[in-house]
DNA sequence: TAGATTGTTAATCGATTAACAATC
DNA sequence: TAGATTGTTAATCGATTAACAATC
């Protein structure tokens, strides 16, 4: 139905539309969106298509309805459990993140293997041990977990998490965590990474 | 030479052949790093068939070699200035993120438009107003600079950035800062989109 | 030499884009 | 009706992968 390309899409789509709909804007065209994301419209359109037919022609989307309908799709409509492991200068800001529980991420849980942090707060929650991961994600029925471990940690974090049953992991931490045989799903995201292709793609168009 | 999907894998591969190197490896085969990476082994050895012939046939690459090829001609065997715009939780956080400065990223001055946070300090910086950027982009030559702004505040202060001649932007708040007419390069990271992401790819595999 | 692995071509695959009929 | 914009097809473009000769 929808190709991974357009996947990684929504959420795009989602931040746009919820920004016109606090702006009081009900409707909106794909070259509007295309604009905004820096796309062409008629990748818009197709990515949107996948929906069945939502557009009016002549007029555009209805902001809304499309909302409700890529919410309702992708499962944004509902709130995920999440749990944070590794509670570093990263863990802490990622932690304290609004943009997180507006979208209907909950943070109920916090793990660090340092005995110094453990018992400790973190905002509302108690910094426990990594011991505890499985009784939680089982109580609380957690699905995603935020890894922000160092390296040489993230690959036995991530194991363990996928044996607590966690379906997706977000991993801060720099190292490919990737599971070929499992079903567990993994973002990662290396900040590093992230600057350096900003320093690469810098030296390219220099070029 | 190389394509945009190459270059924004090349920081991956040098990631992982620092690691090695780190390890004490001398030598890695296309397998070996595909593998790490969860890529193709073909992939690996087109995307370094662009340096020349790196490699020998019947044993592999040689790491260190790799490395240097690699940052001589992609701008990371010199360090880059860069400056911090946004000074909250995040913030923060990437200034003291120790991933940055290892791959020869130096921050220099860190600005912010609240007055309660200029004059203060963060790390070894002093926290600056937002006027002041223009004079240190050209006393220091910066070339990049991190945004941690609140979404509102992005495109005016990406706008302020480009004007005093930055020429990359690493951009952290939720909106897409896309300049098509201009020369500045901008990366996107929108924390709650990577965390998004994650849910629907993992909504998607359980279909 | 035999085994291993690169470098590179050609084939495949998937994603983007242009174009336009359908239709509001 | 005239103008605008969608939905969708077909064309293009780019990226991935399989395969294998070259060669260490």
């Amino acid at each position: 139905m929808f190709s991974d390309a357009t996947i990684s899409r929504m959420p795009l789509y989602l931040r746009e539309l919820q920004q016109l709909h606090r702006a009081g804007q009900t409707r909106v065209q794909s070259g509007v969106l295309a604009k905004r994301l820096g796309l062409n419209d008629s990748q818009v359109r197709r990515d949107l298509s996948g929906f069945g037919s939502l557009g009016q022609r002549g007029v555009g989307y209805d902001v809304k309805g499309l909302i409700q309908t890529i919410q309702n799709t992708l499962g944004s409509d509902r709130s995920w459990n999440v749990i944070l492991v590794g509670v570093g200068n990263l863990g802490r800001a990622l932690s304290g993140y609004r943009g997180f529980e507006q979208q209907g991420f909950r943070l109920v849980g916090v793990f660090d293997s340092d005995p110094g942090k453990i018992g400790t707060k973190l905002g509302l929650l108690t910094i426990r041990p990594l011991e505890e991961i499985d009784d939680l994600v089982q109580s609380e029925d957690v699905e995603l977990a935020i890894v922000s471990v160092p390296a040489n940690a993230a690959v036995s974090v991530a194991h363990r998490l996928e044996m607590a049953g966690i379906t997706g992991i977000l991993n801060f931490a720099p190292v490919t965590v990737s599971k070929p045989q499992s079903s567990t799903t993994v973002v990662n995201v290396d900040l590093a990474v992230e600057l350096q292709r900003l320093a690469f793609a810098v030296m390219k168009s220099k070029e």
